[in-house]
DNA sequence: CATGAATGAGAGTTCATTCAT
DNA sequence: GATGAATGAACTCTCATTCAT
């Protein structure tokens, strides 16, 4: 019992950093932001950081793993598998992007940092964001794979390539969107991106 | 005469400055690269670099937005303005895409670069890279544009949207096919993402 | 209880940086003196300072505002306040001279320091040490009024005046004993100082 | 001819790099007044300085010593040798002391510049103050003797301390009314200075 | 003589990490 | 476990001085 009182304890001294952490990192960035920002914020002790994880990348690493998490598992959650129809494959789509979007707008902070540092940091964080886009792109390849048997796509177009060019569509609007204070509201912004991605642009596909 | 001598002498210094930086940034990555590498790898004294650039931002600075301009003039340089025709204009657009993957093949340490921390720098950078989204999706959006009055494309899609997607899409795709290495080689890599874009995925747009 | 002992530790370490930077710029000077000096005469790491003040001007600072605290409350200390007599008043003025004379004996090395470097600093220096000759003044000038009362001196004087021109009669008859070998040994030079500024050098007050 | 024309020239440089470096140190002060700082106001190249002052220090010596010159001299000039009787000699104490204020104040930056850093560089400026005060209290000293001659001063007290002490009063009182806006005007100052200083503040004296 | 680009030693300061209490 | 004082390597930036042109 005390054993397991223990540690909630811990965890509670765990997720009050990676809080703190998630603030800080967020209003300074990584390099800014110190292991003394960290601790203040999460009101322990300097030392205490250590105890919980081994060095600064660390927590950062966790923050950046947990949100990639979150959007995975969205994006799974509404597979397309087993829908049998148009109408049901487009409606699958459609909540998954919603998820996504939910997603982003509600964190805001960790997809600015994502966005902007998760990159530089070092190999293991790079092969992180690598392994992050693959999983979401494998995805996306099954789903387009499965809108072909459905007859809904072409059969001329790499399933994988369009997957990643979805992810990419999705992500610069989003972005966008989120973080220019100039760009221009746009109702039905989800609904267009995947008008965009799906249906196409052409004008004879709407027309049938 | 010795003037013009001395000047140049001067701008030879800045470009090997300059493609020094450019290389120990590519290896080490912004924060990990120091000073005294840079004026190391050019040759120079340590002080020399600052005759130079105020700073080291700057010179950072300064490889991001060359990268930027030279993306920006080749996107704009094959404008699909006056084009006439469907034909005219899908070729002027794959010239343009051409153009862009030449320019990622050549400077694939200025992408990495780029990609990798020009966001978490400072405010500074953060809007040179806003402004270059914007300016590439202005440009984006006016090609869109003349496709729907050509005809060619629906016209309840949203211009601006259209053109940040086809951005997130090629970039996506690029990065993704530049840097993983596990990426299978695709044929027509630029040929599909047009398609993708431009013509769209559902198969009733052939067909009809 | 290990509270005590813990601040207890910092007051000495603190104790000990300020001492060995008295001893360093004593014998270097402000500028040519270093951090890394102090920390190693201190007998720390270069860092350590850092804790205890946040710049390197802020020791100095300190070390100044010291002795300049410690000259004022002399000079205050024996206060002519309630000298009924011409006897009393100025006993109670040699006292205060000797007292001072004292603390600059103990004090070569931040005597030195104070002028010959407390002014060129920064304008926080340099008000501090406007601020002390004023405070320092105020105190003379009271003194001299009292004598005035006490109708010893003219009234024909102005007392701010005169407290000034006391200050600079003790502070370069001083210095110059201090730190010019090659000055007499005069005798009696704390009673010579008052003999000029209150009795005045006139040969007829004596005699009259 | 044309031998004497290069040094005209060079003349010039040399005056106008001690006015450039007058100016400049009077703004920033020695420390933070850079060689480079002096050039341009001189508006000559930084290499230019280095044929006419072997090191930054050098100028700076130049041009306290020049001032030093300046009242010493002034100083000097209104010698009270030969005069005869008291009013000829409290007269020229009075020439003397108008010519050294007005040398104060047209000289504000230079005295700020002495009395702010011209201590602290190094040895050989010490000394040069040094020097001054012991070359300015020697003909000091002679004048009090003379006065003591003339049966003006008391006899009782050390010439030499005295001068220092006359020295020590009219520095801190300039000085003071210099440099501190919060002090109050007094008219006559450079009179009240001297009635101090010669005839002293002890009532009975002016009854005579 | 004059120039000004180049030098490089060196300073102050920061901060991730350690470890005695 | 928790603390926070101590560490010291490392970094950016400055500037007096030199010297080829």
């Amino acid at each position: 019992m005390s054993r397991t009182k223990r540690d909630q304890a811990k965890d509670e001294r765990r997720a009050q950093l990676l809080s703190a952490a998630r603030k800080v990192f967020g209003e300074k960035g990584y390099h800014a932001a110190t292991v003394d920002d960290i601790t203040r914020a999460a009101g322990v002790a300097k030392g205490t950081f250590y105890l919980y994880f081994p060095e600064k990348k660390n927590i950062f690493y966790e923050l950046i793993e947990g949100f990639f998490d979150r959007v995975t598992r969205a994006w799974r959650s509404v597979s397309t598998d087993g829908a049998a129809s148009a109408e049901v494959f487009f409606s699958r789509v459609e909540q998954a992007a919603h998820a996504l979007a939910e997603i982003f707008r509600d964190n805001r902070d960790l997809v600015r940092l994502t966005y902007r540092e998760s990159m530089g940091l070092d190999d293991r964080l790079e092969s992180m964001v690598r392994e992050f886009y693959r999983e979401m792109a494998l995805v996306g390849a099954d789903n387009v794979r499965l809108g072909v048997e459905l007859g809904l796509f072409r059969d001329d177009i790499h399933p994988l390539v369009a997957a990643y060019a979805h992810i990419g569509m999705v992500e610069r609007v989003l972005l966008q969107w989120m973080f220019d204070r100039s760009a221009p509201e746009v109702k039905g912004l989800v609904h267009q991106v995947i008008e965009i991605g799906f249906r196409g642009m052409a004008r004879s596909t709407t027309s049938t």
